[in-house]
DNA sequence: TTTTTTGTTGATTGACGGATCAATAAAAAA
DNA sequence: TTTTTTATTGATCCGTCAATCAACAAAAAA
């Protein structure tokens, strides 16, 4: 059956195989058989493309973070005034693709991991400064610089931390309750400024 | 060397173990092995005590748990007005020996193991509830109850959201920040308001 | 003193899982 | 056609680790 051309097919099939597979587990200890058996190959073959499993599960985060990024400058795109860039950040953090239980679940499973592999703490420090500056990008037509650093913080945090909620299951059930909150506390700091 | 009472003395040596292991770790893969080393004795004596690992882990919780409550009760108990008892549930929050990375990184693998452990899940929700409550116990003294729940939900939220940044070690560095941050939120939210 | 209870460990078992490797086969290149 | 490259796997090795167990020692009870 052996057809040229596999390997980016079988390392995407893997990839998303990982994803699946930790958003079920809910952590990052799945076999690389289990993965390697939802995307249909053996395991030898998941470690014949990635070597070890932490490459896997690198490049997976890597996966991860390219199609937030993706999803991000198309909201990007679409908005106006740098008040409408604020929304589309959060709205985008908080869309279908990435408020799922599974990818929370993933997300979190990552930042543990991080503890230990300094190559996924890089990575997730680049995202952490991305949504710093997506945000900041739309503050900063808003507040003085300091003022919307601050504000960047304090968003940032709020969407981390309604993300573990989500986790937990428990409280703050959908979206559009967690949109709710980030922006009432936006309005409330924004709401009065003119948007310069 | 075998004294009679060794039993609580080894169970709370055990824990403090189970802890700094974690947090020097960052997950909760430690052997029993590497956590009864550091209480000083041998593996075979923590499962004596504790039956599993799981058993241990919980216990080790429950322990976290524990303390905090203590420390919120006190803070809560010298608390005068609505207002400075919600300060004083944030302050708890960042007091030292809650926002230290150790700590942090333990709270952060529990969350993690909760989505495989029921009982793990449990005792995390009693937490998320009581901090809820606690918040609600000022909130509610200052805005109207359903205003006041949106603000409780916002907070925790944005506490919970802190600690993972301090955990990634990106950003809001030490705990005067985090404060400052969230009490940014409680003024602009609550300031206007008479304290009823 | 003898017996029982409490405390403790070294050694061992058994399972699981990451990694490796030799072997096979189709396709492409020579 | 022969050779090389690409794709793929079953079987196996090896390390780790939770859990168990038999055995020993000190103190308390009888």
């Amino acid at each position: 059956m052996p057809k040229v051309g596999m390997e980016p097919l079988r390392r995407r099939a893997l990839i998303d195989a990982t994803i699946s597979a930790i958003g079920e587990r809910g952590s990052l200890d799945v076999t690389m058989s289990e993965i390697a058996g939802r995307a249909g190959v053996s395991s030898a073959l998941a470690h014949h493309y990635f070597g070890a499993k932490d490459e896997l599960l690198l490049a997976t985060m890597r996966h991860i973070l390219a199609e937030l990024t993706i999803d991000m400058r198309r909201a990007l795109q679409s908005a106006g005034s740098p008040r409408e860039r604020v929304s589309a950040v959060v709205a985008v953090n908080f869309s279908d693709i990435q408020f799922q239980p599974e990818t929370i679940a993933a997300w979190l499973a990552f930042y543990v991991e991080a503890q230990k592999s300094s190559a996924l703490r890089r990575l997730l420090r680049v995202y952490a400064r991305r949504l710093h500056s997506n945000l900041m990008s739309g503050l900063t037509g808003i507040l003085p610089r300091s003022e919307a650093d601050r504000a960047a913080e304090a968003t940032a945090a709020m969407i981390d931390g309604l993300y573990i909620r989500r986790a937990l299951k428990d409280g703050v059930p959908d979206a559009a309750t967690a949109i709710a909150l980030v922006e009432d506390y936006l309005e409330i700091k924004l709401g009065g400024r003119q948007t310069q």
